[in-house]
DNA sequence: CGTAATACG
């Protein structure tokens, strides 16, 4: 019988770290004090936030990924407590050269900070999803087995079932709920093995971590849940509460936290 | 419609 420590994990896909701070996400943050925060879309290089102690909370390990390409993608993570080592990128540069993965070890458990392409802006970025997320999934299967746990955070950019978006029917033909992209998560659940762990104790609609900036889709709850935590299965029973963040916008998605039944192992 | 640079989501 283990009484672990609560373990408070944040993932939140800023549309510009920049922009999210002049909107109050900073503030929330130090309020908030998860011991880990996962960042997407920081569309910033790490040159232009050095120097604002605003990006570099006290308290915290800062860690970014960022693109090549400027104020595009990349990739961030704050750990109250240091890591006992840092990855960035999965070793394709391809996708590396945008940004979109960073891994930080704490002793046997691994959190990562990821990005998955989107494809909404044309088939040419739709292939490159489908194409990373092929030898994705393999690589995927490949943590599940490696004996350590993972808890994957970010925006997945697929919403899995028609609970997960107000209007499936009329999104089935469009990135982000494509029945090719759907199947892929299926097996990301069956084959690898992996757990999303908001569903596993939140079965309620309506749950949404996206909206667009478009029309009154915010106002309309005519949201997407394309925001997860992906954990390995050891974890499964650890997972206590789960929150979805709206009273605040900081970007077009809101922040999603889950608390783990987990302490940190000292480094 | 929004971020941040003239593309991308």
């Amino acid at each position: 019988m283990s009484a672990g420590m609560s373990l408070k994990i944040t993932t939140l896909n800023l549309n510009g770290i920049r922009a999210a701070a002049r909107k109050g996400f900073f503030d929330w943050f130090a309020r908030e004090r998860p011991d880990v925060l996962c960042v997407q879309e920081t569309k910033a290089q790490r040159a232009q936030l050095d120097g604002n102690a605003l990006f570099f909370p006290e308290g915290y390990h800062a860690f970014f990924h960022d693109a090549e390409q400027r104020g595009y993608s990349g990739v961030a993570l704050y750990a109250r407590q240091e890591p006992d080592e840092v990855r960035t990128g999965l070793g394709w540069p391809e996708i590396d050269r945008e940004g979109r993965w960073l891994e930080a070890r704490f002793g046997k458990l691994s959190v990562v900070s990821f990005y998955m392409p989107s494809g909404t802006s044309g088939a040419q970025r739709q292939d490159f999803k489908y194409t990373f997320m092929e030898p994705l999934l393999d690589h995927l299967k490949s943590l599940c087995e490696a004996g350590r746990e993972y808890i994957i955070c970010g925006d997945w950019n697929i919403a899995h079932k028609p609970i997960d978006l107000k209007n499936w029917r009329s999104n089935q033909k469009n990135s982000g709920f494509l029945p090719e992209e759907r199947a892929w998560l299926d097996r990301l659940f069956d084959e690898a093995g992996f757990v999303d762990a908001f569903r596993l104790v939140n079965l309620e609609a309506e749950q949404y971590t996206w909206w667009s900036f478009r029309g009154q889709a915010w106002d309309n709850n005519t949201g997407w849940r394309i925001d997860y935590h992906m954990i390995t299965p050891g974890l499964r029973e650890r997972v206590r509460g789960a929150e979805i963040y709206t009273a605040e916008r900081f970007s077009d998605h809101a922040p999603l936290t889950l608390a783990y039944d987990w302490e940190l192992q000292a480094g």
